[in-house]
DNA sequence: AGCCATTTCTTGAACTTTAAACTAGTAAGC
DNA sequence: GCTTACTAGTTTAAAGTTCAAGAAATGGCT
């Protein structure tokens, strides 16, 4: 045999999806660099602290608990716990025990902390749009988003929330 | 006048704009975790690194000045600088003063940085696909390359190289 | 009830990144 | 030649992230 299943030649990227990877990595590295100094500037808080309010805001009575949370952001319960602590110091989130698991935490955002986000929103919003959707034509907006979902698919662990189907 | 210039409704996000912009922060987020714990387990580095020996691997003599190398990764020259630090005490890297220019330093890939670089990227292209281009489509590939170039080139300083443009 | 595995969240240390200040060398104007 | 401005790269300290370990509560299972 010439190629034993051991020593199979990798199969590398083409031309194609070497430039679209090569693209994708400039692409986010700037982005993340460029969201993260205006949020910082205008907010005082990296873009991924920003987003973790975004989702308490969106949630019901402003409150999440930490795993849920963690998972609707897609980081790590650590890194969570770290942010919020953080985020905490500056008194636009606060811990409060959950009722019905003495384990669980949930992150509520306090008013002062939804009063930050509504003035950060429109500055972070001109941002976004400016870096990407004034860029795009509605049908690149929407071939974006499909690819973009089927990668953030296709990382996550598949029945996570159903695990008899694994 | 019912809305003045400084009191503008921002311009939110359409529907397909935000779904799109979530999408992609959850891929984004995902995709730097997965590669992260991949490289980490791997070849016991982050992408970031990675990322860097893979470029000087490209260069001829396998040798960049700093400041190349940090605009070819997209990352400050301050992060570059610690980074290559941390390469340099693993022997995958050596800095060399720059002889045309005293306050210069090339970065350079030394036989075993190579040697690490060679051994990795087998798994390494293998994640890169199966978390991406083996789900998506030719055509989807040749749209994803563009968008991500064209927000690529949106957000570097138009004429960086060419400074009389600006 | 008691035990064991699992879940939830936190912690501390090591590591990475950022922002700003700093050193040293180059370049431009006079 | 001297001054001034700029460029290349590093350094420091603070902020953020990861990893592995740990405390506390829950949920079966017997």
């Amino acid at each position: 045999m010439k190629t034993p299943a051991d020593v199979e030649e990798p199969r590398w990227l083409t031309d194609d999806e070497q430039h679209a990877w090569q693209a994708y990595i400039q692409a986010s590295m700037l982005l993340e660099d460029h969201l993260d100094r205006q949020l910082q500037r205008d907010a005082g808080m990296p873009h991924v602290y920003y987003g973790l309010l975004v989702k308490l805001s969106w949630a019901p009575r402003h409150r999440l608990r930490m795993t849920e949370l963690a998972e609707a952001a897609k980081i790590t319960r650590s890194r969570l716990s770290h942010a919020i602590t953080r985020l905490e110091k500056n008194g636009w989130v606060r811990r409060e025990d959950c009722p019905s698991d003495k384990r669980g935490q949930n992150a509520v955002l306090t008013d002062e902390g939804f009063e930050v986000l509504k003035k950060a929103a429109p500055g972070h919003v001109e941002a976004v749009r400016s870096a990407i959707f004034d860029r795009l034509t509605p049908e690149q907006v929407g071939q974006f988003g499909d690819i973009c979902r089927i990668i953030a698919d296709g990382l996550q662990p598949e029945g996570a929330d159903l695990p008899w189907l694994r």
